[in-house]
Parts: C-alpha cells; structure tokens; sequence
DNA sequence: GGCTAATATTTACGCGCGTTAAAAATAAAT
DNA sequence: ATTTATTTTTAACGCGCGTAAATATTAGCC
C-alpha cells in the first residue's frame, strides 16, 4: 500500500536490504529463514506491498506448491462439501489447491487431469467416477504424480484410498430399518457410476442374509446425473405399481432417494415411520438438502472431515517424504446414522 | 503419445522443421500463422505430444489468457450452473476459466480477487455478494483488469452488469398471483447479503400497488447462506402463528421457499393451489431441486445461458479492443414463470 | 573473547519462452 | 516472369526467479 511500486524481487531486494537469494527463499519456506530476517522481510512487506510472480517462481521449479483437486460433479452437494474440506485442508498445509469439477462427465475428467499435468502440481487428490473413468490415464497420471484417490476406489491406483465403509454403513441402516419395521428392498441405479453404489449393493444383500431376510433389488433404467429425476420417475413407478414386496425401501443415495420422496407425495402416499404411513423411505450420504425434504430424509452421514483431512495427510506425507509408502494406505471411515422422519 | 520425449520448444523446433519464433505465434493464436505451417505444427503435434510450459509462457506477457470467475457459492446451486455456463463460454472462446467460490465468505471475495491478480488474467467475471463485498477493493481491481460483474450489480463499477431483471421477474409472478387466487406476501431475509433481494422487495411493493393490494412484507432474522434452515424456522413460525393476512407467500428466492415448503409439512398444512390446500408458496430462482420439492415449486426461472454468454462477450469486446466501451452497459434479461403446484 | 555452526550475501548461470529486427523465403498479384 | 506483400527464419536479448558455490557475516556457546 506504498506509492513505490515494486518491479520484481531485486528492486525488492534492494528497498528492503534483504539479498535476493534470502528473499527467494523465504517466500518459498518462511521459515527457512532467521526469525529476525523474516521480520525485517514482513515488515518491508507490509510497507511495500510485493508479491513475487507466480510464472516465474514455478518455471524452473521441479514442483509447485499446487495441489490438484478433481471431483466428478461439484453441482453434487456431497461433492461440493467433500471438495471444500479438502480445499481447505491444503490451504492449511501451505499449498495451493485447484478445484476442478469434471461436471459429470467422464471425459472431462482426463481432461482435467491433462490439464493439471502442465501446471505441474506437487499433488493430486482425485475422486474418480469409477465406471466411466479413463483408469488407465489415471493410473499413468499417478505414476507421474503423487495422487490420492478418495470417495471412489480403484484398485491399484494411486498412493492410497481413503472413503467410507460401505459395509459398515449399509449394514447399520439395514439393521435399523429391520429391527425398526419391515425389511428393506434396495433401489439403485442399473449401471451405477459410482463404485460405492456396487458395494452398497453387495452391502446389502449380505446385511440382509445376516438377518434372516430375502433381498429385493430394483434398478432404474437411465444413466447419467440427474439422480432425482430418476429415483421421481422410475421409483415412482414401482411404488404406484406395488412393486415392493415390502413397505420400507433404501435408495442407494439421498438424491435418489429425494426424487423417490418427491414421487411418493405425488402419488399422496405419505412416507415415514408413523402408524398412519403408508411406506418408509432411506437415503445414504446425508445430502444437505435430506433435512428439508418432506417428510426429512433417514440416511447416513459420511465423515467429510475425516475423509478430507486423511486424505491430505496422506498427500502430504508422500510429497514431504519423497516416495510413496511400500503399502497402499486404504482408510474407510465409518457412516453415522442419521435419524429423521423418512423412516 | 511418441517414445521421444520433448522438453522445450527449442526442441520441438528441431524435430519439427519449424523456427521456435514461428511455434510461439502458433501457440498463442493457431490462427497467426499460415495455414500450410499449421497443419504442419500439428502434425507434429499429434507424434509428439508436446505441451508448452504453461508457467514460462505466462511469465513475459503482460496479459494471459486466463479468465476468473468468482461466485459466491459454489455450493448454491444457482451460482453452480451459472458459474458453469460462463465457463463453458471462455473455453469455447479460447480462454481457460478459473472457477473460484467464495464459499459464502465476503472476506474470500477479496482474496480472491487477490489471487486473481497475480494470474495475471486478461479479464474477470465477478457475481459479487452486493452487500457484504469489499466494494472498493472490487472498483479498485475493476480499473487494473477488465471486469465484468453479473448476477449482482455494485454500480459504476465494472465494465459492464449483466443479471435478471428483477422488477420484470417479480412482477410476472405476483401479477399471477393475484390473478389466480389471494394476493401475495413477501418472505424475505431481514438484512439480505444479496442486492437483488432489495430489488425484488421494491418491485413486490411496486406491483401489488399497481394491483390494488396492500403489501405485506415478513422477515426472517438470521443471516448467512442458511436459507433452507432459516425458511423453515423462520417461515414455519409465520405459517404456525397464522402470521400472514392472506393464503399466498412469495418467497424471495427458492431455498427460502423450500425451507418453507419443509415447515409447512412439518405443520400438517397443505401447499398447493387446490381447492383443499391451506396455503400457497412460490419462490424465485428455479433451483434445481424445485421440481423435486413437496409440492414442486411455482418460481421465476432466470435465463443462465442468456446471462453468461452476455456477460462473456461483452468481457471480450473489452479484451479484444483494449479499451471499455464510454457507456457501462447494463443488459437485464426476463425471467420467466415456471407453474407447478405449489402455487 | 574466541570458537564453531548456522545463516546471509555476492556472484553468476540457467530455465523456457516472449519478443524484436533484419534477412530470407514464400505466396499473391500483376 | 517480375514485383510486391506476406510469412518464416535467424539471431539475439530479456523476463523474474531458482539455484549453486564461494565468501562474508552473524548467532550461540563455552
């Protein structure tokens, strides 16, 4: 905030009687520096207002400080939050995160990762799509990049894995609504892109072998994001044709499960767990919006925060170390069950 | 995808027949050199697989062709898909859009104006938080680098405002509301962060005057991006208390409308336009999950595309001639009336 | 005060590309 | 074929900073 406007980090070097080399690197490490030096630096900050350039800084640098951060949808809810605790977990750190959405579509998630390459990240943190993900191009990637997977696994790929536990989480709503009333039918996607879904599945078909029951699994027709569009047309669908054996149904996530809630009001059947209710409805992954459906949404919470932190710390103890760890880090976190009035 | 790896253009000079100064004019405008030779060049490129180093390239240019882009929240789905529109016409410009949310946060606003700036971009796109943004911080970064503000307006400042014409919107809706049943109230923040509440209020009051009918306007306390929370807590306090003189309520955007909508459910009463319902909501906004709510919502749907390709093209007239235009140009687009059952 | 270890300065080179000016080559026009 | 306009090549410099090596300075500790 000087009038005198600084050119570059020699004019700097001579205002501030500090030699560049010092200068150069304390803005890469504050402190490497002598913690008197980096006062005499950050006061002559405070008064000069210099910013060293960003290009030349990372142009001869093996690594930058960037860390990439590719989500497959940041218009999701889930991905958005997920996104920014992670984002926030990098700043913390020092670094400089990038977030970038491959708004749904498979392909631009390459993209996105080619995109990164040139910016020559010091880290990536990828949620991949799973089905529909160029693997291949991603596994490369990670062999050139420290990258850690997160929310969707796949296998052999990247420094480690870190998400929820599917079985854990399936099972524990599974149990609740078993114990609670009639058994569960599962509704879900017919190709689901996401791995999670698969696990879910399987999930619970073994929770309810557990328990002694027969599992009912439908599966809507179509593809794509629009997750509520299907679970308000397809699921609307089975439940005006009576087609589950059952009263209680679990969608394999929220937003499924919000069309579904949407259809079933349509239809003036009234969903919850009330004597008066004609069918019970849960989710999976606590979407913000879950609270405010009608009736609100019984579901699980996934640990964002947990996921988040771990999967930085992970990222970072790659890059400070140099080398990735000889076992693959693989973290599920457990899901919290989340009561509402949906069932 | 070759076996030779290339580290500079120097190199890729060599092995493709062309000078390097001729290869820098290609890559910053393919269409500046002779047709013959690009083909060449990309011919060359296709074997090679070289990508200049983004870092190097950007450090001598006094402009890049980078873009920012920065909402709000990305987490609202409303900023989400016109964040995502206006990206998606920089790339199709030949601009690389960096997406930046502020995450509800003004001092991130600022910040990001900040890291903008050292990115050196050939121009911004700013959806402002109105009330709340660092006004000055913004007119001050509007005189260094060409910007273009859309969503919400800071007046005489930036190149250009592109939004919704909010006294056209609102004024649609409430004629319709008082055409087709009781006239509305208005449900609104009590100190909303965005300008366009303010707008929305004033055209509320303009057009049950013009109507006939005395406008009654309700408040919610609280502040933030909680509307959801807020809408239900606050709306559904109105609706229990039999707070509103008539049986409408026009809510001054979606998520406030769909907390309500949730409240309303809570308290067993009706929402609807049928003879047997109690009350009638609409919103502004046409978020996306209107259509999934119980009933779907009745709204104002704003013209993304049409606002983002405005606002982008009127950013690269400025870019492409260098100067801005003598008259700030302010373009306002309809909104137009989305009918559901809510209202 | 004297010693050693840590830190800062001086000097100098290189990174990959932008950019310029003059010379050469090519294309377009007559 | 000749002239003219346009494009490409050659050669060379600079950008702002990273980084290394040698030297000078400082800090910490008996």
């Amino acid at each position: 905030m000087a009038p005198t406007k600084i050119r570059n980090m020699e004019e700097f070097a001579a205002i501030s009687g500090i030699s560049r080399p010092t200068l150069s690197k304390y803005f890469n490490n504050p402190d490497s520096v002598l913690k008197s030096t980096r006062q005499r630096i950050e006061a002559a900050l405070e008064k000069h207002d210099y910013r060293p350039n960003v290009y030349a800084m990372n142009q001869n640098r093996q690594t930058t400080r960037n860390i990439g951060v590719i989500v497959p949808n940041l218009a999701d809810p889930f991905f958005n939050e997920i996104g920014r605790a992670v984002e926030v977990a990098c700043i913390e750190a020092g670094y400089s995160p990038i977030l970038l959405s491959s708004h749904g579509k498979p392909e631009l998630e390459a993209e996105n990762l080619e995109s990164l390459r040139s910016l020559k990240p010091a880290g990536v943190l990828l949620a991949p799509f799973g089905r529909g993900s160029d693997s291949k191009a991603i596994e490369k990637f990670g062999k050139d990049v420290p990258m850690v997977l997160f929310d969707a696994n796949i296998s052999d790929t990247g420094a480690a894995f870190i998400g929820t536990d599917n079985f854990q989480s399936v099972g524990l709503i599974v149990e609740y609504l078993c114990r609670s009333g009639e058994p569960p039918c599962l509704f879900e996607m017919e190709t689901p892109s996401n791995p999670n879904s698969i696990k879910r599945r399987q999930a619970y078909q073994r929770s309810m072998e557990v328990h002694g029951f027969a599992p009912h699994i439908f599966q809507a027709k179509g593809s794509g994001w629009d997750f509520e569009e299907i679970g308000q047309s397809e699921g609307g669908a089975l439940i005006r044709d009576g087609a589950f054996p059952t009263n209680t149904v679990l969608c394999s996530n929220d937003r499924l499960a919000i069309g579904m809630l949407s259809a079933a009001y349509k239809l003036g059947r009234k969903v919850g767990h009330g004597a008066d209710c004609d069918i019970r409805i849960a989710g999976h992954d606590d979407h913000p919006f879950s609270r405010f459906t009608c009736p609100s949404l019984t579901t699980i919470a996934q640990d964002y925060a947990a996921i988040a932190e771990r999967a930085v710390s992970a990222l970072f103890r790659i890059i400070d170390t140099g080398k990735t760890p000889p076992e693959r880090d693989e973290t599920l976190f457990e899901g919290k069950l989340v009561l509402r009035d949906s069932a």
